[in-house]
DNA sequence: ACCGTTTTTGACATCGATGTCAAATCACAC
DNA sequence: GTGTGATTTGACATCGATGTCAAAAACGGT
């Protein structure tokens, strides 16, 4: 016997069918005698219920979509590895489906994977999950969706985040404690509006601390390595120039350290430099970097949660389930203390 | 009408459910003028097929599986982009599902995939295609499976490599040209076959230009970041150290390049540095990084057309096909003239 | 021992598509 | 106009699970 179905675990163990689901579904009403029998039938044949036929009937699909905009990013592999882990712990399977908002047809794509495949949930990675067009698709179709790290909580049954703008002014106390007073911050691309809120952190935290921001060394870059190369010649090619430099993520401080070297300054001795994500490129670097750690896998795994919980089966519009995890402030070789110390 | 099944279509057009399927699967035997309407009646409507409805009348799912060791890695993010679009051109979809070959129950989990989700194929790309005892799985439940970068292409039903030896050949042959003698190479982990067939392409392109290979200057090392710095430190420090070093892949170059510029030693003036890969760090590292590009993303996409060909469908043992796709040496800041140029 | 409740169980219909096979239609030759 | 064979079409069974609901069994109290 090739595969093996329901019927074959009801007859070896000598029952009916439905009860061979019950048990399989952890359902109550089961005889704790029989409960056992059906289970020990299950293990010797090694069955596994065709997802397939199980979701035909149910209306569950066991299936959830995580919908990212480049899912090449270190960013998008952490947090669908957290997902994937998950989904395997709940035994629910992951699709991951790449949304290009540049593309063609994007909504159209969307939609097909929304009605081909019945998807039981969304996570919706950033900084998709900003973009109103895509959300409504889901909320059309009435599927449950957790945002990650979303600018507005609205429109969804769940999100999970972590606070960007107090681990920012984290960073900035950091610095500042560390006698640092001219500090440079490059900012994200307005996409992303959690950078926003990084920068927002950063500025109270210097306004706190009775300190002016000078304007000219807050510049705005676009998460690349390459923009960090550019901003960070931009800001260590002046005259006063900054004794710190915080970036919005990690790429970005990583070419801003690649332009310290090459311009001889060292680091951390004449410049501390601090970044945003605690990517593996921060470790690949050196000195390695001093940043912040983003609970991204957590932060999907807890997405997955929400979604399987039983009460967001249905988008009733009514339960929601908004989470905020705790980040870290990790301190590596990038910084040090600055001259007023 | 909240979902549109066959029937809404078929009763619209006026015609059977049957006749709507064989419209949608593109089947003969249709009259043009009923296909037309069908089509237009499907456009009309948007109306999607339920993917699990259909696998489980037929035989096959739409689903394709990518197994993979570490989802985390550069590496799979790009392996996994390739698939993924090619599943979308060819309306199939993608489910990633990691293999931890060290944890506890890892051939269930695997079995689970199988059985439950009917996969119409598997992709496994490396190391763990390496794996018999994984292998083997697929081999037992009759799936068609197509191996990337395999050291040994035969359990499967096709496979998708590049030539890992002659790009090192390559590789070697152009940092002889820039009149390098004493070259030194970071090896990668056992398990990785493939870093075997880079190692023996350095040493024919060595032998072929009549040079012994130092071997106090072939270390081995896990491809990690961290294995880098410890043996590049270790080739750097002694007297007669090399002029450029070759490690098997981008991360363990990388490590190299931190502990030279730790030490010192200007790259590319006084030491050249090359790695493996065209991984995303390796443009993120300064100067950039002399690497090869690994068609991960082509390798991909032509393992999922592969097991899309009707002709594997089923694994009948017979169709295999073997693809060798072409790399590309690039060129960057960390290599120029040796002291013989 | 009997009756009313509650719990346990299974028969059967169902989800939405495709496979099978026979019926209906068409094309052409006589 | 009819017979033959090829083509087109649809009725019905099927895939493998779960939902519904009624029958059967177990329980509790008198």
């Amino acid at each position: 016997m090739s595969v093996i179905t329901i019927k074959d675990v009801a007859a070896r163990a000598g029952v009916s069918a439905k009860t061979v689901s019950r048990v399989i579904n952890g359902e109550a009403h089961v005889r704790p005698e029989l409960r056992e029998r059906v289970e020990r039938v299950v293990a010797e044949l090694d069955y596994r219920p065709n997802a397939f036929a199980r979701s035909l009937s149910s209306s569950r699909s066991y299936l959830l979509g995580l919908f990212i905009d480049d899912p090449v990013s270190g960013y998008a592999a952490d947090v669908q590895h957290g997902a994937l882990m998950r989904c395997r712990e709940r035994s629910y399977h992951l699709v991951v489906e790449p949304v290009d908002l540049g593309g063609a047809n994007w909504a159209g794509q969307v939609r097909s994977s929304i009605a081909a495949l019945r998807l039981d949930g969304a996570i919706i990675a950033p900084p998709i999950c900003d973009e109103a067009a895509l959300t409504a698709l889901f909320a059309e179709a009435g599927l449950p969706m957790v945002l990650v790290a979303p600018s507005s909580k609205a429109p969804a049954s769940g999100s999970v985040s972590m606070d960007d703008r107090s681990a920012a002014r984290e960073m900035t106390d950091y610095l500042l404690g560390l006698g640092h007073r001219r500090i440079a911050f490059i900012q994200g691309p307005e996409s992303h509006r959690s950078s926003a809120r990084r920068e927002d952190g950063f500025r109270e935290a210097m306004v706190t601390a009775g300190i002016a921001v000078d304007e000219s060394t807050v510049l705005r870059g676009d998460f690349t390595f390459r923009a960090g190369l550019e901003l960070g010649e931009r800001l260590l090619a002046g005259p006063a120039r900054p004794t710190a430099i915080f970036a919005a993520n990690d790429d970005m401080a990583l070419g801003a350290l690649i332009t310290a070297m090459k311009l001889g300054i060292a680091v951390p001795e004449a410049l501390s430099i601090c970044g945003f994500d605690d990517s593996a490129s921060s470790r690949a670097a050196w000195p390695q970097l001093t940043t912040i750690r983003q609970p991204k896998a957590e932060m999907a795994g807890a997405a997955v949660d929400i979604l399987v919980n039983p009460q967001f089966r249905k988008q009733a519009g009514g339960a929601q389930s908004h989470l905020l995890l705790p980040h870290e402030l990790i301190v590596r070789g990038s910084t040090a203390s600055g001259p007023g110390a």
